[in-house]
DNA sequence: CGGCGCTACGTCCGTC
DNA sequence: GACGGACGTAGCGCCG
């Protein structure tokens, strides 16, 4: 291979080192703003119990909330998967 | 019973619960942008595997930057001292 | 530090490369044993498969199964938070 | 009901029902079992917590046990590379 | 190879 | 503040 294609490799390599930092600094700062969040969270969560609330409870319910949706989703699921097993595509 | 007693118990009760559903409302929402951000971290990622990157070493050296370097250092230095003691020289 | 109080240091590394080496070893064998019950649920489906089942549909009635069992140990601890936050110890 | 002409129809399903249910059983009880190994790895673990080693580092050490070299320098030379890219040296 | 179900890991919370 | 428990999310192996 003559030298001078050298130059040649070396720039997509650069381009690409300087698109693999885009991609992480875009992921960092998405955590960053997750997390973030999460503290808010943690904040209602605090408030509620500074208003006499019992976190504890309030985790079960929203959790039960989120199971209830989720329940539904796997009936539909499981319709589909019956349908097609009896051949009722 | 006499009359001003049970406004004063009843009307209470319903503040709280409209209280307690504020509170279950707003921790919902931040939940799901929380979880929506999360989609974006994984579209992201997906755009990078499309892109050629290897996503298993992107999440490691996100990971590696997260911890300060004597974190890192000690996690080595433990992991070395482990194989050592296992003969995977 | 005098010369002498090294080897008091060595040994118990070296007790610790024993014990270290003996978990290790019973962990690689609890998973290898895990592994191969895996193979043997993966013969059953066959098996199945080859007696005319539909192995997607078995595997969705078995993780709906799962998720009953689940939904009902989920009202127990429920009853308990309610139980609790009621101050019905 | 007499004897020729239900049974005709009736047993076969209900053999299909039977031997449905003993697969589904079957594959329960390996789950089970399987879930029973789990518990026992994460026992060891403790017992290995509790005699101060580092389980995380442990796992660390027990998947490298897992891949053999060549994927082992493989995922190191990457891991190098991108970490170049980003200028963590 | 893409989805999916399971497992494992990190995080957060209450406890001692 | 170390510990265990609960939850959500990420990684992995299986299947189609």
């Amino acid at each position: 291979m003559p030298d001078g294609s050298r130059p040649i490799k070396t720039k997509p390599a650069n381009i690409s080192a300087e698109r693999l930092k885009s991609f992480v600094e875009r992921i960092e700062k998405l955590e960053e703003e997750r997390k973030a969040i999460g503290g808010d969270i943690r904040d209602v969560y605090s408030e509620a119990k500074g208003g006499g609330f019992d976190v504890k409870v309030m985790r079960k319910v929203i959790g039960l909330r989120k199971m209830d949706a989720a329940d539904r989703d796997e009936q539909e699921t499981m319709l589909d998967v019956y349908k097609q097993a009896l051949g009722m595509v």
